[in-house]
DNA sequence: GGCATTATGAAACGCCTGTTTATAAACACT
DNA sequence: AGTGTTTATAAACAGGCGTTTCATAATGCC
């Protein structure tokens, strides 16, 4: 069949700078796929958000995949230069405090300037792309195993390692909740905190139910004989 | 515009039973939701399942928002019926206990049987429909009040009511990220369990990181003065 | 100036979605 | 047998999606 042809529309006025396009293309998607997730952002809201022809995402990315990937990569990459890395040398317990309000500003932090790395991550949890797999062994396992590791340290050889990372587990998913669950924990009546200070209680909270959780698990000695990892 | 005439297809097999093609669609829609969310279960891929037209799903819901709330509903129902509540007399740390089991064999367990429920409610806690309201006052709240009042008791007046709060979403933060991040968590090498059995260990591990956690607020006296909640 | 290269925009493509329409078969009742 | 209602179906509809096409405007180069 013959296709009608197309007239390209006439004089219109065109800006024309790959950089500055590319770049707004990356921040715009950056916030939508934040917001949405990877399925439920669209390449026309993004494009719009940017103020860039719908076509332009294929041009300078090939794909929504394509963009997707280096939205996360210069989300980590971001992530890597801003935010300062938890302390974990020194004292066991002030380790774990530490850890803890690390992965809640990861998550919880809405400042401007953040970087976004934290809600797509939640995101990949949720509902995963291909890229998970990448993102779990790039940031996700390493700072994990530090948990772990704190873990391990403030049980003082109390927990074999199995016991360990299902308590790290645990502690993670006390901080991730009230981001993944938003929705729920605010119906609920609690105000999910976004600034500094609120989030650092928040933290202590958290820190002292592990802390106090740990204690117990090695007073009772449960975190000897279990055999629940495979 | 003038439409087209169509004919209907002529001579087809009708079988004709309404009760059991609503039961088929309801069945084939709490399976399709239950897997993939409200948001990600086409009415088609449900119509499939039930091996139905699709137009069946408007001319029985109406929509397919109206498919979905009777799911829910059903769903509810079942749940009341087969699933015993958890024991919240009595000994108030064997109460938590029990509170921690009750919430995690809801969201794991994966029995053919078992209603699918808890899984309903973990999609619409991460993409929430018009329908979570209705869900936290019906189903979550009740629950939630519960675990604060247990979580009270343990302390035995150690902590204030918001602190009960704020620990009980952090127990809850513990059982549901197993599920919640279930694709992270066995990435990184546990296996989330499915099983009565396991699902009861892991029970007793969540329990006894919240009753020594609360031991720890209860002691350091981190549950009285916070003052976080709106 | 002339020409190839790169960048941009409007529209189309093909596929999917939930929903509606028109037809028709099956049933209930007279 | 005839009539009216209920139920079932295929096809159309309207709109969204990611992607592609193609004409053209802007640029770099000789």
């Amino acid at each position: 069949m013959e296709r009608r042809r197309r007239d390209g529309g006439g004089a219109v006025l065109r800006e024309r700078d790959p950089e500055a396009r590319r770049e707004r293309l990356l921040e715009a998607a950056g916030g939508v796929f934040a917001e949405t997730g990877y399925g439920g952002g669209s390449v026309r809201a993004i494009a719009r958000v940017a103020r860039v022809n719908v076509a332009s995402v294929n041009y300078y990315f090939g794909s929504k995949e394509g963009l997707y990937r280096e939205v996360l990569l210069r989300a980590h990459r971001q992530v890597m230069e801003a935010e300062p890395e938890p302390e974990v040398g020194g004292d066991a317990r002030e380790a774990l405090r530490g850890w803890v309000g690390y992965c809640l500003r990861f998550v919880l932090l809405r400042r401007a300037s953040h970087p976004v790395l934290g809600r797509l991550m939640a995101h990949e949890m949720r509902q995963p792309t291909v890229a998970l797999s990448e993102l779990v062994t790039l940031v996700i396992r390493p700072k994990f195993e530090q948990l772990a590791v704190v873990v391990a340290a403030v049980a003082g050889g109390g927990m074999g390692r199995e016991a360990s990372e299902l308590a790290a587990h645990q502690i993670v998913g006390m901080c991730v909740h009230f981001d993944h669950s938003r929705e729920v924990v605010e119906r609920l009546g609690y105000r999910v905190p976004g600034g500094e200070v609120e989030i650092a209680e928040l933290a202590e909270s958290v820190a002292e139910m592990a802390l106090g959780g740990l204690a117990g698990m090695v007073r009772s000695g449960k975190g000897r004989t279990k055999r629940i990892f495979k």
